[in-house]
Order: structure tokens, then C-alpha cells, then sequence
DNA sequence: CCAAAAGTGTTGCTAATACACCCATGT
DNA sequence: ACATGGGTGTATTAGCAACACTTTTGG
């Protein structure tokens, strides 16, 4: 390993696939571009990284700044290093991925400012950069993901009903769920308990809302139990 | 998203962390500093990004410069983006995972030149920055990969027994399998096939050898066949 | 003939699947 | 009373785990 003060450098950036889960449709968020390259087109949140922050901080940082969204589930997804990704110069980017509540009042919030919204994934308009590849395998980590661990309950509001719940498996995982099959492996999982409030609003029976209890997910984890649907 | 070719940057580099699985240990391939910081201390084999290569190109010329390991299993594991991960100044890793045939002759070749050896993995040296979190990672990553890919015939040599494949698993996963359960699923699965040889210089019955089809794997994997032990 | 590992089936249990009706609520 | 989704149990099947002895080979 040699030391390089006096080569050039690439640029180092972050970019974030945000997901949030419409009632029948999984969105993502996308920002339009004022600036060229790509000027007006949709792109991915993001924005360089600064010397002063980690590469975590730096996703974080452009996710509030450019799109308001704050205390989201956030992780590294991949980086992305092609020659010509960008057409200024070499900028290499760290990918990252997020699960949303959009029932959160602020992330409503930014949607609404201009040049922000959500996309639903089968109808994302063409996108600057690489990022339609970027927003590929952020659905192929989300698809696995959700197979084996508890992230689908990032993409809910605090209570839910079992309904809800499965839909999302269903919508992410592109294909139906026996009803009664579902609840019965959720529930024997023990991870998610019963509250006393009901759905309002509805003008059907009303169904009862539950919450996931991270602490028992936590305290089962450890003992190497595995989240499996 | 702001452009900023005015702000300093930081550096960019490759790390390998290469996994080999010797008869009875999994080893990581690991090389000898000659410069500061670090210096004659263990580290994982990586360098700078030049600008006129992708970053998977890099860990590939980093890997054959450095360690003479060419034609590896290769995959990006994670990027490491803290402060001060390097004394000298920022410098960002994007790190890979690479699976080795210990029993190619190149990479045995290269093992004997000086600064390069193969470490047990619960035997390493104290590491240099934060690679003992970049082994950590890896280690998790092979773990978690092994059971759903079948990616473990990259650490064996082309023709193996079905007791050397369920040596790695046990290895890999730390724990022992049952002979007959796993003979009978691996065979199931129908990706690996009989040939015609069998084990040499034992003083034991010689075990048949086995290789693992590719093409049947591909084949399955198209139609949703999943991997799984 | 002995040591060492190769090779081979069956059974019980647990988990996954498939499947259809009654219930509660709001309009 | 009707429309809408909420909520519930059972029977079948498939996959997983536990388990022990005989065979082959070299020394």
C-alpha cells in the first residue's frame, strides 16, 4: 500500500434509496435535480461527502437536508465505483438504503416541497446517473431482507393490523399470502404483541392494531432465533 | 448535490480480506507493511483507487500485486468510512471478500514469499487500522453466505469429497452436521455430480470425488431453486 | 487382522401448506 | 340487510433431526 497525496482523486459521494410503503404500492423517494448534470431529471438523495463526517454521517446529513427525512431505519447497501457513472469526472458513491414510515408527519412534510416525491417502483420516471442500477439492488437487498429479519415493521406506522402487515410482505415480495397461514407463523414468532386500540375509520369490523416489541426480538436474537416468513 | 472540485478529498482505497480453508481451519490470507503507519505490522492486501480504473478493478490488482491471488471469488463486502481509520490523513475503504482454492499452486506460490502468510482465524496478529472490523464483517458475510449460496466450493479444489464439503461447512459454521442428513441433502439438491475418480494416498477406503456443476446451479437459480443447508 | 474413514435407510417429529366459513361493524 | 374485511381450525404433506452398522482399503 502506497501513500498518494500528489495523485488525483476520485470524489467520494453518498446516495440513498429511500423506500415507503404505500396502501397497495412500494414508493421511492426521489429529488429532482436543479443543477446539471442531468438538470430537472429524477435522481437519488445524496451529495458528497465532507472531510469533517463519517460516510454514515454524510447519508444521513443529505437525507435530511434534501429531502427532510430524519430517524429513518438506515444501512450501507453498496458502493458504486464505475469510470463514467458521472459525466463531470470519477465519483465513486456508497449507496445507502432506508426503510421510511410515510405516515410520518415529516417526512409528509417533504413530499410536499417542490422537486420531492414518491415513486411508486414499477412507474419511477428515467433517473440521472446510475441510479436506476443503484435502485436495483436496493429492491433485491430489501426482497431478502425482509425474508429473514424484522426491518418490514420499519416501513409501518408504530401500530398496525395483521392485514397491513401482510400486505407488505405481500407487496414486497411480490406475491399472496395465505391469510390465516400468515398470522399463525407471525404471531407463534412472538414478536409482535397486541395493544388495546382498533383501526378507525373503516367501515368494517374494525381490526385490532399491534406492535412490534423490539425487545423480545432483541432478547431472541441472542439466543440465535431466526425471523424467517 | 453540490459539486466540489474546490474541497479536499478524501482518499480512496481497496482492502481484501481472502478466506482459505486449510484441513482442519479457515485462514485469511494476510501481508506484511514495510511503511509506516503500521509498519511491519499484519494488514489485509489493498491500496489506492486510481483514477483510471473501477474499484472492482482495484481490488483485483491490489489482490495479484500484492499477494499473487488471481482468478478468486470476488465479491464487495462493505465500505469503511470513519475518520480516523487512518492515522495519515482521511482515507475511505471500500472493502472486498474473496474465496481462495488453497490448493492452487499460484497462491501457495505467492504464501512462501516473504510478508504474505495464511492466519487461522482465531489466531491473527494484531491488525493494522481497523482491519480486525473489516475480518469481522467478512467473517459474518461468509457465515451468512454459505448457507444460501453455494459459494463454499470456491475454497475447495475442483474434485472433492463429500467428507471435505461437509468439513467446510462444519469449519465455516462452527458446528458439526450429521453424515447422512447432509450426504443426502447435498445429493438431493442435484449440483454437485459423481466422477469417475476417487481420493489418493489414503491409508483408508478412498472416498469418490465429486465437482460442482455450475451449469446445473445456474439452471435451478433461474427458476427460483434456492440454496440452502 | 486392525485401524480408519466411507458409505448407507428408517422413523418420529415439526413445520409448511392448503383450504372455507362465520363474525363484527358501518352505512 | 348488505357489503366489507376481520378473524379462526384442521388435515395433509414435506422436510428435518436423530440414530448405528457394514464396507473398503492400506499398512
Amino acid at each position: 500500500m502506497t501513500f498518494s497525496y500528489e495523485y488525483p482523486r476520485a470524489a467520494l459521494a453518498v446516495d440513498c434509496v429511500v423506500f415507503g410503503l404505500d396502501v397497495t404500492d412500494l414508493k421511492v423517494l426521489l429529488i429532482q435535480r436543479k443543477l446539471t448534470p442531468f438538470q430537472h431529471a429524477w435522481a437519488l438523495p445524496g451529495g458528497f461527502v465532507h472531510m469533517d463526517e463519517t460516510v454514515d454521517d454524510a447519508a444521513r446529513r443529505e437525507l435530511e437536508e434534501e429531502a427532510g427525512v430524519k430517524d429513518v431505519y438506515l444501512e450501507q447497501l453498496y458502493s458504486f465505483g464505475a469510470l463514467d457513472r458521472d459525466p463531470r469526472e470519477r465519483v465513486v458513491t456508497v449507496a445507502y438504503f432506508a426503510l421510511a414510515k410515510l405516515s410520518d408527519h415529516r417526512i409528509r412534510a417533504a413530499t410536499d416541497a417542490m422537486g420531492v416525491g414518491w415513486f411508486a417502483l414499477d412507474d419511477l420516471p428515467k433517473l440521472a446517473f446510475d441510479h436506476q442500477d443503484i435502485v436495483a439492488r436496493a429492491v433485491e437487498r430489501l426482497r431478502g431482507k425482509v425474508r429473514y429479519a424484522p426491518v418490514g415493521f420499519e416501513l409501518l406506522p408504530p401500530r398496525f393490523s395483521l392485514t397491513q402487515l401482510q400486505r407488505l410482505y405481500e407487496i414486497i415480495l411480490g406475491k399472496e399470502l395465505d391469510k390465516r397461514n400468515f398470522r399463525k407463523k407471525i404471531l407463534s414468532m412472538d414478536l409482535i404483541v397486541e395493544t388495546d386500540e382498533v383501526e378507525q375509520g373503516v367501515r368494517h369490523r374494525a381490526a385490532r392494531l399491534y406492535r412490534f416489541d423490539r425487545r423480545k426480538y432483541d432478547r431472541l436474537a441472542k439466543h440465535g432465533f431466526s425471523f424467517g416468513i
